[in-house]
DNA sequence: TGCGGGTCCAGCGGG
DNA sequence: TGGACCCGCA
């Protein structure tokens, strides 16, 4: 920390201020109107947003409720709102803390009828999003199948982000391709219309709409709001650019946070010009700038800042610290992905070793979730414990996307996209011709094809398969009987049951177990309601689900190593930190290969990996890796070349192929420049997430012998107790020496 | 209609 | 590599 400006004791408004540096303090003490801090990266923004709310509750300037905070992801707002229940004392009441989708979905759930927005609408991820874009290009052109949903839904989404309608692109539409979604949008719109759905790009579009043309709405939300401060603003896009000034418009006492450098977001619309052109847009506008690192080390921040140093459309900054330089950062080439994953399991097992460090102190961060899958390999054979972030999430897994679609139906009957996904799982004979028919059926009667079951196979038309159907209208109108006064979990159940979800899901495979304990998460989490009755529950339920795109990402209370990608860490850290597949075609990706903008953006992605690290920063790439299922010879990242000579000269013969396949070598240049324990010091303190639960002790020491029910008998070398729990190092008699997080494993004491 | 097996082609990131 | 799609057979 910087010089602390100590407080004085007793009063509230002065013990937010405790700790801050000069200009901390100046962001956090600054007056109403437009305020833009400028934040780099480990420079203490998230402190200095949290206790700027603090400071203006606690010095009596707003009440809570008249403040909105926003946030970029979920676990932002989580963190936000942890650390300003400790600083007040207690869950501020009435404010409005959340992500740009949840606030949106609120402002929409109280006043969407204002613009007609249906009360219920159901929120429709990704998934359902390319399954009604699927819908619409088979509507509109069969014989052009081949465009894939995927690609669709970004153009749509794209589209969206820019603020055009299907009639401006329509008249813009050069390429087949355009073309061709010029006329899918359309019909992909009335089929949202008709689900009573909106798309995450339109629960923001709709409150935008809301804000400006509902004007009572508006007013009201003006009124109230008297500060609003915004996170990660370089990442926000046009609509929510939007929101935001519209929210402003009355009072304009409005906080903004953002880092230029850290802009990773243009694919999703984000738009650097935000943050860029704030003080226009405000033009009595303070600027605070914190360019004190309060993270990592010197070299770390030098090479970082050598990397980001290359961007030429960029905000000159210079980041310092008082932190002493730090191990050297090192740079390696490995033969392939395996020997990375390998150098990574030997490293992080090296530290752990003969440094003290903690698999929980480290992360591996990469660009695509597809190298995962390498390290999780050797790691699971190498028995090291990791923690993978994101990957096929939760919500996306088959059989829990089939239960929610369900639900959905449920609540909302007229939900298209579910009603297709489970109209035939479980299997009941109702295949595409059945669908057809049925479609047709629905359109004469004006209806949803799951109003019209009932109707189908009446009259003239012959539908062999029209008894076939009965099941899934019974199994709906049975269930809708019932559900609204029973608790959640039972409403599940019967769901699981009458279904036949529960018969097919457990199918006594291995997988089947698999499988079937997600849905028991699921199951857990429609127990956290408690005893309302599903009426309200459900769409709680639902729209948590929908809303929550990392909800099983990082456990903080688990220990090992942390498996995430370069997208996903932002805004965590880590005091050791290793980045892999610095090559080019993965970072920079091959999609951004030939648009100068999106270069810039990928080597902001690494700099945002790099300013993760807090003691050690580890950077390698390979000379070979599979991409795609076939073998590719490596070029190492552009990225690379800036990095001081320090860093360079520690290279294994970067950018030529070896000539002798090179195993992991560790600095040869400076032998022992790894082997020094890691600094106990200040930085290093910093490790401890606020909050996070800490036993008082650990459960092993070393010496005792345990017995674990694959490894058999071993003897504790040491066990220590870290942010995510206890984690020991065992070595066993017959099988090697292991590191376990103790909570995970059963672990036995024995006597000896 | 369901299913096994072959082919083709994109290929990243996330609320 | 693996997911989406197609085909032919039961």
């Amino acid at each position: 920390m910087g010089p602390p400006i100590r407080a004085r004791s007793g009063d509230p408004a002065e013990a937010v201020l405790v700790d801050l540096n000069q200009p901390q303090r100046a962001a956090v003490t600054a007056p109403d109107g437009p305020l833009l801090i400028l934040a780099g990266a480990g420079s203490g923004k998230t402190r200095v947003l949290t206790h700027r709310i603090a400071h203006l509750v606690a010095t009596g300037r707003v009440r809570p409720h008249e403040v909105l905070a926003v946030t970029f992801t979920n676990r932002a707002a989580r963190e936000m709102r942890e650390r300003l229940v400790r600083l007040l004392g207690g869950e501020p009441p009435g404010l409005w803390l959340g992500t740009f989708h949840a606030i949106a979905v609120r402002l929409l759930r109280r006043d969407g009828d204002a613009i007609d927005v249906p009360r219920d609408f159901t929120i429709y991820d990704e998934g359902d999003r390319q399954a009604a874009l699927r819908r619409a290009l088979q509507q509109v052109g069969a014989e052009e199948r081949r465009v894939s949903p995927a690609a669709a839904a970004g153009a749509v989404s794209h589209a969206k982000n820019e603020g055009q309608t299907p009639a401006t692109y329509a008249s813009r539409a050069r390429t087949p391709f355009e073309h061709l979604i010029a006329r899918a949008w359309p019909v992909y719109e009335q089929l949202l219309a008709e689900s009573h759905a909106l798309d995450f790009d339109d629960l923001l579009l709709r409150a935008v709409q809301l804000l400006e043309e509902a004007e009572p709405v508006a007013r009201r939300y003006q009124d109230r709001f008297q500060q609003i401060l915004v996170d990660e603003y370089q990442d926000t896009n046009q609509s929510q650019y939007r929101i935001v000034r519209a929210l402003a418009a009355r009072h304009a006492h409005l906080t903004v946070v953002g880092d230029p450098d850290q802009s990773i977001y243009a694919w999703r619309g984000a738009d650097l010009r935000n943050i860029l052109s704030f003080e226009a847009d405000y033009p009595q506008a303070q600027v605070v700038a914190l360019e004190q690192n309060y993270r990592s080390t010197g070299r770390i921040l030098e090479a970082a800042e050598a990397v980001i140093h290359a961007n030429l459309a960029r905000v000159p900054k210079r980041l310092w610290t008082e932190a002493g330089p730090g191990p050297a950062v090192t740079l390696a080439q490995l033969y392939d992905e395996r020997e990375e994953a390998t150098a990574v399991a030997h490293e992080a097992r090296r530290l752990v070793d003969h440094e003290g460090a903690s698999l929980g102190e480290m992360a591996v961060l990469y660009r695509t979730n597809a190298q995962s899958r390498a390290l999780e390999e050797v790691l699971l054979r190498q028995g090291i414990p990791y923690q993978l972030v994101g990957g096929v999430r939760f919500y996306q897994r088959k059989e829990v996307k089939d239960c929610l679609a369900y639900l959905r139906l449920l609540l909302n009957p007229d939900d298209e996209v579910a009603f297709e996904r489970v109209v035939n799982v479980p299997k009941r004979g109702v295949g595409p011709q059945s669908l057809v028919d049925l479609a047709q059926v629905a359109e004469r009667a004006g209806s949803s094809r799951m109003a019209a079951i009932p109707l189908a196979g009446e009259g003239r038309r012959r539908s062999a398969a029209a008894p076939a159907r009965r099941p899934i209208h019974d199994t709906i109108s049975e269930l809708r009987g019932w559900a609204p006064d029973w608790p959640l979990p039972t409403v599940l159940d019967r769901v699981l049951a009458v279904t036949g979800l529960r018969q097919m899901v457990q199918d006594g495979t291995p997988e089947g177990d698999e499988r079937w304990s997600n849905l028991l998460e699921l199951r857990g989490l429609a127990e956290e309601f408690g005893s309302q009755g599903a009426r309200e529950a459900l769409p709680a339920l639902l729209e948590q689900v929908a809303l929550s795109g990392d909800v099983d990402s990082l456990q903080e209370g688990r220990a090992g190593l942390t498996l995430i990608t370069l997208h996903q860490v932002k805004g965590l850290e880590f005091p050791i930190v290793f980045i892999t597949g610095l090559e080019e075609g993965l970072l920079p990706h091959s999609r951004s290969r030939d648009d100068p903008a999106g270069l810039e953006e990928e080597r902001r992605l690494l700099y945002v990996g790099m300013t993760r690290a807090m003691q050690r920063l580890y950077l390698f790439h390979a000379y070979r890796r599979h991409l795609y299922g076939s073998p590719t010879l490596a070029v190492p990242s552009r990225f690379l070349e800036p990095l001081p000579p320090e860093v360079r000269r520690l290279s294994t013969s970067l950018g030529a192929a070896p000539s002798v396949r090179p195993s992991w070598v560790e600095d040869p240049a400076r032998p022992g420049a790894l082997s020094r324990p890691l600094a106990r010091d200040a930085v290093h303190a910093r490790a401890v997430a606020p909050g996070a639960a800490v036993a008082s002790a650990a459960r092993f020491q070393a010496g005792q012998r345990v017995e674990h029910a694959r490894y058999g008998v071993g003897t504790i070398l040491k066990s220590t107790l870290t942010r995510a729990g206890e984690e020991a190092v065992i070595q066993f008699d017959a099988a090697g020496t292991r590191i376990f997080a103790v909570d995970d494993a059963v672990l036995r004491l024995v006597d000896s």
